[in-house]
DNA sequence: CTCCTATCCTGCGAGC
DNA sequence: TGCTCGCAGGATAGGA
């Protein structure tokens, strides 16, 4: 399920796939939206154009072409496949590249969303993005963020808004590391702690990234290969095995409807 | 404003 | 073995 390090991941695999400078001839979509509309005649027209580079903002891959953004997210199963045949039965888009191969953006639930072009500077999906992780105006932003807030301080972490790019798996293993419940509310969570949090985040989030993400059911990188930071969760996935710092089973819990995962030993 | 819940969708695994 | 059912998950709209 792409979090941050999933997306990033993706994104360099990309770009080693893609080696920019390279055309895109032709973006072709197989049904009209997905989470939104799919791209329609106005993007046609924009094409062919050259691709320059891929960023990343948040959870969202953004494609800069020399005629316009294109924005792609994938949620949670969404994959770019390079095709060696025909497309498949959940390959919604697909782009033609100038040295005739073929990408092809798979989202068997149709969770994803590309669009394009987008503007960056009035799009609502970029505008609401609150900060990337290691922005350091987070070191003392973060800490106030929390001091007004009485919900569940993984709820919080999960609001893009907020901070962007933490998803469910992440949100439990910064927790963890940092030693906090996931239900503690946050307005009890002082600067220290906060502080903490922010770090154990920032070097879970890098861990992953070198680790190539994690893949679970639907994961892949850009071509089709699987991260492996799936083996180094502490508690994720983990309900009832041995906590690997004091042997106390790993505990439950829904939180805002999301399964919620902590030792209760290690996490105070 | 803050917080919570339902919704979208398919595939898979648990349980019978 | 074969079936059903519930869960997984991110963003968002709308309700309390």
């Amino acid at each position: 399920m792409p979090e941050l390090p999933e997306v990033e991941t993706v994104r360099r695999g990309l770009l080693h796939l893609l080696a920019p400078p390279l055309e895109i001839r032709r973006l072709t979509c197989t049904r009209a939206d997905l989470r939104h509309p799919l791209p329609g005649a106005a993007a046609h027209r924009l094409l062919p154009s050259r691709l320059t580079t891929i960023r990343r903002r948040g959870k969202y891959l953004l494609w800069e072409l020399e005629s316009g953004l294109l924005l792609n997210h994938l949620s949670m199963s969404g994959s770019w496949r390079l095709l060696t045949g025909p497309p498949a039965r959940h390959d919604h888009c697909l782009l033609d590249l100038a040295d005739g191969r073929r990408l092809a953006y798979r989202d068997p639930r149709r969770f994803g969303d590309l669009a394009f072009p987008v503007d960056e500077t009035t799009d609502p999906r970029l505008c609401r993005l609150g900060p990337e992780p290691f922005d350091p105006a987070l070191d003392t932003d973060w800490p106030k963020a929390l001091r007004s807030r009485r919900t569940a301080i993984k709820s919080l972490l999960l609001d893009q808004g907020l901070i962007a790019g933490i998803g469910n798996i992440y949100a439990n293993e910064a927790l963890f590391r940092a030693g906090i419940r996931p239900h503690t509310s946050a307005a009890t969570i002082g600067p220290r702690r906060a502080r903490r949090l922010l770090l154990s985040l920032r070097t879970v989030l890098r861990e992953a990234i070198a680790a190539g993400g994690s893949t679970i059911s639907d994961f892949r990188h850009a071509g089709g290969s699987t991260g492996y930071f799936q083996h180094c969760f502490q508690v994720y996935g983990r309900s009832g095995l041995p906590c690997q710092h004091c042997a106390r089973p790993i505990r439950s819990q829904l939180i805002g409807g999301r399964a919620s995962f902590y030792c209760p030993r290690c996490q105070g």
